[in-house]
DNA sequence: TAGTGGTCTAGACCACATA
DNA sequence: ATGTGGTCTAGACCACTAG
């Protein structure tokens, strides 16, 4: 036995806090055997903390509680808490204000949207966009789409197509695969009606929130009924778009295709 | 004067060290007047390291001083001077290995090549790559260049035009534009010569170190002369990929226009 | 065994927001 | 005035690498 974990905040004795090796937490790490990874106590620490997320102690928008207060609460110095939160606010999922307090992203600002539409104006001006739903239906899933959702061959999902236009000019295409056991009354109606980023109300209203995702880009033309939504010749190059985005925990909640007009927008990226 | 910055790492008074306010480095700040934001101690410690690697004092693949070392030559503590190198390391700039030391990142690693390469087979196996060099000449930087290059109109750049091939299969061209004072003697043979990633050579061979990158994306038919590179037919759907690199300080070294073939690759991506 | 980065703690003080 | 996050320090100990 290579490291020895210990128990994490049930801390037997008083002082076992002080260079305690815990037990992996929200790492690939394998199970308790040899080979185990050594993984610290901060680590643990956001573990517990995006666990609580997850089941949905804090809620999207709310405050989560004081530096210090997570500290007692786990029988941490408040340094071991901080360096927990830093990841968590690094990785998107907090958000820290000076003098407020560290607060749970939502999907309801123009700055987290804008991380996911990743569409830009080639002149700076962004138009109003408006979202057209052509359809919202529920059925079984396709072997590709349950594979990449993980569920079972035949599970329900809900597809959704939509047409997005920035003023008035139809620029993307949207296909949108979801479990339908997450997404249960998701209708056309309901979509239509929301005003807001659609990540917003699957946030609110089915609790489901978008941490992350992949993305692979490709260059396509225009089939004959996209070329009609986008009016736009048939044969027209057209970016597409393949997002799987994930919850807490690297679960797939979502399989998008996009296919996007790239005459006046473009897809901005930075290499760091 | 809402902020009271004082000096340095020339602290005045043997305990200026603690609890100090120091002027900007590295960040997009204004200078001393009134609304200049307060920088951290720390940061500065990260401007004063970067300044340290821009004027080559370690070169790429070399370790810099140990944490200790830095604290003591700084006038700070060892954390402080850790979180400046935390942050330098999350940019990719520096490179930790536990043990061993901290290391100034290079492009002669496959990893760090693949940050900047985002092109991946639709199958995993990546094949081996190959350049083929179309030209490699010097001339008057267009205007467009030049903005983009912060250069004078009629300054001195290079441009570079190459077929990347991936495994026998003339998948990219590339044309690259460069600031001529920086890239003296660089020819059309000693790129083909060149064994490994061509940041590698600009790296070793002209001390010019990318450190970042902007893209633009979009989808465009391929001309006559691409689709001939590429061996395809006029018309097909390319990836265009625009790309700004720069290196410290952001200043801009590289204006880069690719078209990619995505029939067998993709763009892959990640939101965070 | 020595040196390096990595973790954890404890305490002091600063900056910001709010009451 | 109080509570929050942000910075800085000092010291102890752990994990990894190498001579």
């Amino acid at each position: 036995m290579p490291i020895k974990p210990r128990s994490p905040c049930l801390s037997a004795s008083p002082d076992a806090a002080a260079a305690a090796g815990a037990a992996a937490a929200g790492d690939p790490g394998a199970p308790g055997g040899p080979g185990a990874a050594f993984s610290p106590l901060y680590r643990q620490i956001k573990g517990l903390i995006l666990q609580s997320l997850d089941r949905g102690e804090w809620k999207p928008g709310e405050a989560i509680p004081s530096e210090l207060d997570l500290a007692a609460r786990f029988k941490v110095s408040q340094g071991t808490v901080r360096k927990a939160i830093d990841e968590l606010a690094a990785d998107n999922i907090l958000l820290r204000r000076q003098g407020k307090g560290t607060f749970v992203a939502t999907h309801h600002e123009d700055r987290v949207r804008f991380r996911f539409l990743r569409l830009a104006p080639d002149n700076g001006k962004q138009a109003r966009s408006r979202s057209r739903f052509l359809e919202c239906r529920r059925l079984r899933a396709p072997a590709e789409v349950a594979k990449v959702l993980e569920l079972r061959a035949g599970d329900a999902v809900v597809l959704v197509r939509r047409v997005l236009s920035f003023g008035d000019i139809p620029t993307v295409i949207d296909e949108i695969w979801l479990p339908g056991a997450l997404f249960k009354g998701l209708t056309a109606e309901r979509l239509a009606e929301y005003k807001g980023p659609m990540y917003g109300l699957f946030e609110s209203e089915f609790g489901v929130r978008m941490i992350r995702a992949d993305e692979k880009i490709r260059a396509v033309p225009a089939g004959e009924p996209e070329a009609a939504l986008l009016d736009v010749a048939p044969g027209t190059p057209l970016l597409q778009v393949e997002r799987i985005s994930f919850t807490y925990g690297d679960r797939p909640v979502e399989m998008r295709r996009g296919l996007y007009l790239t005459s006046h927008y473009h897809y901005r990226n930075s290499l760091n």
